[in-house]
RNA sequence: GGUCGGGUGGCCGAGUGGCUAGGCAGUGGUCUGCAAAACCUCGUACGGCGGUUCGAAUCCGCUCCCGACCUCCA
């Protein structure tokens, strides 16, 4: 049973022990969304499974710093000698807005999305724009220790020089210089400015239409997208920390780039452990807007779209991923998404229902068993953040959990600390860890209150109706409710209902 | 074309050299006035072809298919 956490860590392609560089403490960066337009399902995926990580690194004990950027200025479309356009401008010029009007307007969504799946707030959340004099002294320290060059007012990053000084230019994507070298792409031709295909750009001397430009000691002009990550790391995290995080696909270019700048900036690469999300699939393959093959977070919650039979509450799309784990990519669809909001709700349900038990006994038969799957579940947590099978450990007691409630087992089979260890450990887990939030409870209204109270009405005369085998009465009362919304179940203790 | 990852029962999704993942759906049963819920039970899956092994879905080779990256991308 492990013990102690193990992450995978991108860089080496291993599980490795995970220690902090200061004990207690743990400085995590992850690559935040490029607000030019709405948040993509796909990042919700990449940010929930780093807000599960460090919820459980939380849950450990460590203090975090999570430190997780805007990108408001520097990433561009298209190619940086051929008429590249930064993604913000090229927003803010289409909407004919202020380029920071483009950037405060999805900001706001974002967070709005990322409060809809639960997420808690990173410790600092850099933006890019806020940070160019950090970003030009970089560009400046990395020009002083010669990994930078100038041409016509714009700063490359030399990274045959790394390569030739054995730091490891293309270690973490696994690219080999010479393929960099041999690439055929028309796309990448016609760099004139370049002095190797694989240089990157780290200062854009901006032309006289670009809307967002600082003065610099080079031109006036604009950062490169990968070097906001660079400064703002260092600034916030120091030189060297403990977790770099991000999307999969962020590896190439952009965080062979990053580490490339921390070298050739400081002499040191940035981040102890890397850690990679997967993607995630619709009907088995990468969202893609021009095929259609596509659903936005809104949509996916309001069913507003072709591709779903219904809309799913933010929390089923997050008991939805956290059922898969970090690293392999995740398929979307409408049958996955119904059966996700299935379990989600026998969970929830379980957990309300273990809440409700109380022990009469100082230790029971049942007591090692329990104590067992809950150990395990935290040691699938400590491999890797294993969500999907501290998942499965949970609902291995599920059916336990149902018995004692209906008295199927007597409740001397469990003790009372073992019993408050289990009470703790779904609370830790379905709250504390993977974040979820009980929808049935959320509710505490004044109308919630009302519809309580004749809930209890209703029930009291239904039963009544029982009482006396009046059938078409008691029918009725559960049958129009159904269809109003509400579910009677009925058990040997009575009846209960739920919101359907 | 290059690099990397993957193909698991009806669907999603873990995992692993011999020991039940889990969820949903499905089977049969218990309970129930009838249902729903719940509980019990069952299914015996690992792309294809070879090889290694006492034993492979798990290791190796070949092959087919899919995905990601190589250009902006979480």
């Amino acid at each position: 049973m492990e013990q102690s956490l193990h992450v995978y860590n991108s860089m080496t392609g291993k599980k490795e022990l995970f220690e902090p560089l200061t004990a207690g403490f743990i400085g995590m960066y992850v690559c935040g969304p490029t607000v030019y337009s709405d948040v993509h399902l796909g990042n919700c995926r990449t940010f929930v499974n780093f807000d599960t990580l460090y919820r459980y690194l939380l849950h450990l004990g460590y203090k975090v710093r999570y430190v997780r950027n805007i990108t408001d200025v520097g990433h561009l479309v298209g190619d940086v000698d051929t008429g590249a356009e930064d993604k913000m401008a090229k927003k803010a010029r289409l909407e004919q807005l202020e380029p920071m009007e483009v950037a405060q307007k999805y900001t706001v969504g974002f967070h709005d999305m990322m409060r809809l799946f639960n997420t808690k707030s990173p410790s600092i959340e850099p933006r890019a724009t806020g940070h160019i004099l950090e970003q030009i002294e970089m560009v400046q320290d990395i020009i002083d220790n010669g990994y930078g060059y100038v041409k016509n007012g714009s700063v490359y990053f030399n990274t045959r020089k790394l390569v030739e000084e054995g730091k490891g230019y293309g270690d973490l994507s696994g690219r080999k210089i010479e393929d960099l070298l041999s690439e055929t792409r028309s796309d990448l031709k016609n760099q004139s400015e370049k002095e190797h295909p694989s240089d990157f750009a780290i200062w854009i001397k901006a032309d006289e239409n670009h809307l967002m430009r600082w003065n610099s000691p080079w031109s006036v002009g604009f950062p490169g997208w990968h070097l906001e990550c660079s400064a703002m790391s260092t600034k916030y995290l120091g030189k060297h920390f403990d977790i770099h995080g991000g999307g999969n696909d962020l590896k190439f270019p952009h965080h062979e780039n990053e580490i490339a700048q921390n070298i050739g900036a400081c002499s040191c690469a940035p981040a102890k452990y890397w850690l990679h999300t997967n993607m995630l699939l619709m009907n088995g393959k990468k969202m893609s807007k021009s095929d259609g093959n596509s659903i936005t977070p809104t949509e996916l919650i309001t069913g507003d779209s072709h591709h779903i039979s219904k809309g799913f509450h933010p929390m089923v799309i997050r008991f939805f991923m956290i059922q898969s784990h970090y690293r392999s990519t995740l398929d979307l669809t409408d049958e996955a998404l119904l059966a996700a909001e299935k379990g989600f709700k026998r969970l929830m349900d379980a957990n309300r229902a273990l809440n409700g038990l109380q022990s009469t006994t100082e230790s029971g038969a049942l007591d090692a068993d329990i104590r067992d799957t809950i150990q395990a579940a935290f040691a699938e947590m400590n491999d890797d953040f294993n969500t999907p099978k501290a998942l499965a450990r949970l609902f291995e007691i599920v059916p336990k959990i149902n018995s004692l409630k209906e008295g199927k087992i007597k409740m001397d089979q469990v003790g009372a600390a073992a019993l408050a260890d289990l009470k703790a450990c779904f609370h830790a887990f379905i709250f504390d860890i993977f974040g979820l939030e009980d929808q049935a409870e959320s509710g505490s209204s004044t109308g919630a209150k009302a519809l309580g109270g004749v809930m209890d009405l209703v029930i009291d005369i239904r039963k009544q109706a029982r009482a006396d085998k009046d059938w078409a009465t008691s029918d009725k009362i559960r049958d129009s409710l159904k269809e109003a919304g509400v579910q009677i179940k009925d058990s040997k203790e009575g009846a209960e209902w739920e919101l359907i």
